[in-house]
DNA sequence: ATGAAAGCGCTAACAA
DNA sequence: TTGTTAGCGCTTTCAT
């Protein structure tokens, strides 16, 4: 192998051909000679020749680079996400720049911003936790840019949008927990800036009601921190210990191993026997304690789908006129 | 906030200078007069301006990016690894291109061309599991192409390396078994290929041996699928059961997790009680059931070392002479 | 079927 | 201090 960088000209002086005959026989055109084209073929493969991306980009106005922002690369669920978006990038001849907006808005907006500078032809995101108004990108989707959204999806205006059936994921989770007995059913919850959260507690909401079990209002809290803040985890319990529930629904990945976590450093046996069932994309969860139900996303559905409607509509030769939004369904793993 | 894309040129118009004045204000040049300075950046701004990145990557032929390689994005000590490389990355104004080899060396190797190709600036890398003889890798590191090896890394020529110590967590593994009774220590590791699982099973040996015990091979089990084979992890246990341990070091995280869950699908008291210690990055230990001793390797840290080396090489003035390995510390978590 | 030449947006050597 | 110009490697229009 050979590690030299030829260009065009090289192949050109060397075959006694122009550059613009050699790009021809490279890309295939149809205004060139068999012969020709075999001839610059062979050599090309010989010297090992990669076109120059950058060149060919400032040509062409398109990188073949997609970005990806999410709120931490290290979170399961997410790098799941980057695993499904990466190999369809990878079969599809893309780049994957991955950036992550640590749940700022801020920052966020710079990323976006950056990236759409940067020339990446399209952005694959997951909106930030943080409270925001998201006209700027409303703006850039309605000038054309390709963007999908997946997970934490905006509802104020119309785009792409990948997400799991959070509702269903709310409503199966009780329905699961009657089953097993349970009546009294307490709900933890994250940051209601995000669909998410909203979805999942529509359909705890709706599975109680179905199952005759009135919603109240105190069998809920809210940790905005997402579970990774260990105080606002145990005191969230301590509060809902005199509820006393005999089966939790949790919304979020964190969420989820955050209650764990907790509820091992509290004295576990303080707290009611309940059964537990939580989102959460963890590939042990076989090995927690105390046991769980998960409600598992396809996250690395999630990352392909998302990435294959982006690079259709990068490639697409006419705008966008429906937007798409893809519900995928939820697991519940024993 | 605009988005509009404006060129050098837009600026050069707009205030009447030459697209070079406007550049070298931009770049606050020396050659250039405060007066002018002042109005160009001052409009810059207005407009919102960013220099196309591609036409500036061709000019300098230089990208400002780095290529990452790794076995699996999901895993969670890799994804710690880009955690760190992308926080690094992004204070110092590169993007970062993700890639998984999926342990395949051929794709590996795909990958490295690719990047190479694609006119990433340096590499950061890890090696698959899979055996191979990196010589195309020691060529193009020879040619002074920056590449940064991080946790598998190449043992037969130099290169910049970050790793843990994982000969000292392999010692300190047996070291904290003893302290703690255990008398009879067995030991499951994977692929030997890699330098990490050899260096591991050295310190485990050294740890034997300071404290009087015999080293054993029927202690050892060796997984070569690296805990993700489920049939393998649990021959691996049935067989070991016979020595009667009863204490285990554990090579690597999905091994760890991996032994766990075979664990918990054999019957858990037909094997005797035991202490575990093993390596994991996982961030959910403590709701390990059973319980064990985790060795964490300092992920996010190797990666934001591994990419500042990088860094450096890319900015260095003058070729590496001497090449660095950098070992970092390992922790037990109890 | 092939070549010459322009141009993508930027930087920098050279000229003024 | 500023402008003119060439050129990074590629694609493509226009001539031949």
């Amino acid at each position: 192998m050979s590690f030299e960088k030829y260009t065009l000209k090289d192949i050109a002086k060397a075959l006694n051909l122009s550059t613009s005959t050699v790009s021809r026989a490279l890309r295939d055109s149809y205004e060139i000679s068999e012969e020709t084209k075999k001839k610059v073929l062979a050599y090309a493969q010989e010297i090992n020749f990669q076109v120059n991306p950058i060149a060919r980009s400032l040509k062409e106005r398109r990188s073949n680079t997609i970005g990806v922002i999410v709120s931490e690369i290290s979170n399961n669920f997410f790098s799941q996400i980057i695993e499904g978006i990466e190999s369809i990038a990878y079969e599809r001849n893309y780049q994957v720049v991955i950036t992550q907006s640590h749940e700022i808005v801020k920052r966020e907006r710079t990323l976006v911003e950056h990236l759409f500078s940067r020339s990446v032809d399209g952005l694959l995101m997951t909106l930030s936790s943080e409270d925001h108004e998201a006209q700027y990108l409303e703006q850039l989707v309605n000038r054309g840019f390709p963007i999908v959204f997946f997970d934490r999806v905006p509802e104020t205006f119309s785009a792409h949008k990948v997400i799991a059936d959070n509702a269903k994921g709310g409503l199966e989770a009780v329905e699961y927990l009657v089953r097993k007995g349970c009546r009294k059913i307490a709900h933890i919850t994250g940051n209601h800036n995000l669909s998410t959260n909203r979805e999942r507690l529509e359909g705890f909401k709706k599975g109680l009601k179905s199952n005759g079990f009135p919603f109240e209002e105190r069998a809920v809290k809210y940790c905005q921190s997402g579970g990774s803040n260990q105080l606002e985890m145990e005191t969230a319990i301590l509060e809902l210990k005199d509820y006393e529930y005999d089966g939790i629904f949790i919304s979020g990945d964190r969420l989820t191993t955050g209650y764990l976590q907790a509820l091992n450093r509290l004295s576990p046996h303080s707290i009611r026997e309940h059964k537990i069932v939580g989102f959460t994309n963890s590939k042990v969860v076989d090995i927690f304690n105390p046991a769980i139900t998960a409600i598992k996303q396809p996250a690395i559905e999630m990352g392909q789908r998302a990435a294959r409607l982006l690079i259709a509509q990068i490639e697409a030769k006419y705008p966008i006129e429906d937007y798409e939004t893809i519900i995928l369904p939820i697991e519940m793993v024993d």
